[in-house]
DNA sequence: TAATTGACCGATC
DNA sequence: AGATCGGCCAATT
């Protein structure tokens, strides 16, 4: 019996072309993320075009060209946290990129009301403090 | 072919 | 605030 699950996955699998244009899609998104600034993947998913896709996200980060130098770290999760591993290089190396940006990280966590796209803009129009 | 795996998310408690 | 849970879906095992 195989799962629905699987069917879906058969459909779509084989590197669709709508898919490979999507990761393109992620990598101008996140190119476009301002220096100092973090979007969520969800959030990458979304202006790429695929709302629910934000688990994909990593996968398309991890295919970019190492020569389009993509800041990969300026993507976090939806909690405000790095999403690998605590203390993996991983972690350590996007940590260490955000802080050289000027982005603070309290308990591990990032205030995405502050230094997320979105908090990036209101404070440009609201002119509010920090 | 089938099951498992993630750099995830949102709702819910 | 933190933990669980179901859904997600290409890639990997």
């Amino acid at each position: 019996m195989i799962s629905v699950n699987q069917q879906l996955n058969k459909k779509t699998t084989s590197a669709s072309p709508d898919f490979n244009t999507w990761v393109k899609s992620v990598w101008q998104v996140v190119q476009g993320i301002p220096r100092g600034h973090v979007l969520t993947y969800g959030e990458v998913a979304r202006l790429a075009g695929m709302s629910r896709a934000a688990r994909r996200v990593s996968q398309a980060m991890r295919r970019a060209p190492r020569g389009m130098n993509l800041p990969w770290h300026r993507v976090v999760n939806a909690q405000g946290k790095i999403s690998f591993p605590e203390g993996s290089s991983g972690y350590l190396e996007q940590k260490n990129r955000l802080q050289d940006e000027g982005v603070v990280f309290i308990k591990g966590k990032i205030d995405l009301d502050r230094y997320g796209y979105r908090g990036a803009l209101d404070s440009l129009l609201w002119g509010n403090p920090l």
